[in-house]
DNA sequence: AGGTGTGAACTTTTTCACAGCT
DNA sequence: AGCTGTGAAAAAGTTCACACCT
């Protein structure tokens, strides 16, 4: 129930019935993708796990296991090869290709996070900005034309759109979710303070960007006695 | 390992030893609080565990247990208060009061996604921009001046700030980080794309903004042969 | 010698099932 | 009758410890 099917095809030794992949693995992921990024641009080419998990803060066999559900990326006695495992891991997330998507809601979200820039190096690149206001149509979001989102649908057939990101005000986050649906897109990111409903074939994830600042509050006020299990660290 | 102690003081029949809480259970109060908060301005005064877990998506026994690590907020036979309800996950979380912070980097994530009026509603209250990059102080962020990061310190003595958030380039963090530290911030929230290192009795949450795309990513791809154990709900 | 890959032990978290209020 | 609060059971996830490869 929180596990994921791997995705098939790419499966070094293990068999093509497709493993099972606890969540955390998956979050865990991007961590090691992001320490194996900067380890690569300090030019290191090898790396074990223990100094990997070291950098991480997680433990070391820990690591190991959750690279074996994709495949052996390591060599005994030696290590990782940072460059190959980044490879491998981004295959692993499948992001080693290309993802389109569309934003909804012209907020601040939608206009400076999910700059399309950034995500557009790590195969992320946004097809359309459109909103469920009125007023905000026809405005230019860094050179990308508002769309009203009544004109999602027609727009984005056979441009292969897999994700759409809502970032509306709560109050038209399930206007946007509909018009999603109703495009065939199958993977919606909801930035919204809103949960959506959505059939459920479609893959929804809400994002809730308060919640890092309560988890911060709540671990600074718990920590007046020192009783954290291990020092100061909030959830991963 | 993977769980943080109650804040004290505030006990219903549970002992003054401060419970252990796990740190799943903090991420689904955030959750819980959105809903119940849209519950609320809906009018709905009282809702019983059942409908609230099909809203949040989690088992209904889930929130009771989550529930009395803090203490007993429920009626028997009835079921919760909506707005008692969301008092007491504020107190639990230790959000029921003003907390100060400071932002370091005048990136898209620092000018729009932490933007001071949306924060202000929930207690959360900016006393100053800062930047590593000397070419971006002296710029005027929604009335707020950027000021030298190498003027934290001085700045924020007496103003009562607990939390710094990064939101510089990745090769400013470690610097910006250093300076709160320096300033005795004791909760950092790192939104750079880069892991910094701090004492251990600053809690330190790194916060990465591509998480959520790289497990969409991957959730739709799994899906291919509609093997996730349970519909296409991606990570809590 | 050194480090991966992995079954087995252990820990944590979730779910069940029901006693006990209202 | 209905729904909470909670021990006990089940499931999931993590860590250990070591066989095995380079």
């Amino acid at each position: 129930m929180n596990r994921l099917s791997a995705p098939v095809a790419f499966d070094a030794k293990h068999t093509m019935l497709s493993q099972i992949i606890p969540r955390a693995t998956i979050r865990r992921l991007s961590l090691y993708l992001q320490v194996l990024e900067s380890l690569c641009s300090e030019g290191v080419e090898i790396i074990s796990s223990e100094p990997l998990a070291r950098a991480c803060d997680v433990n070391a066999s820990q690591i190991r296991k959750d690279l074996t559900y994709f495949g052996e990326f390591g060599v005994r006695g030696l290590g990782y090869n940072v460059q190959e495992l980044i490879r491998a891991i981004h295959r692993s997330l499948c992001i080693d290709r290309q993802w389109n998507y569309v934003i909804i809601g012209v907020s601040n979200i939608g206009k400076a996070l999910l700059r399309r820039r950034e995500f557009a190096v790590r195969g992320f690149s946004i097809v359309g900005f459109f909103d469920c206001d009125p007023s905000e149509v026809g405005k230019d979001i860094y050179g990308l034309e508002v769309l009203p989102v009544t004109r999602l649908k027609e727009h984005i057939q056979d441009k292969n759109v897999h994700i759409g990101i809502i970032s509306t005000l709560p109050e038209w986050a399930q206007q946007a979710a509909d018009h999603l649906v109703e495009s065939s897109v199958t993977g919606i990111l909801n930035y919204a303070r809103a949960r959506v409903v959505v059939p459920k074939d479609v893959c929804i994830e809400h994002v809730d960007l308060f919640h890092p600042l309560y988890a911060m509050a709540f671990t600074l006020s718990s920590d007046k006695d020192g009783k954290t299990a291990e020092g100061k660290r909030p959830l991963p």
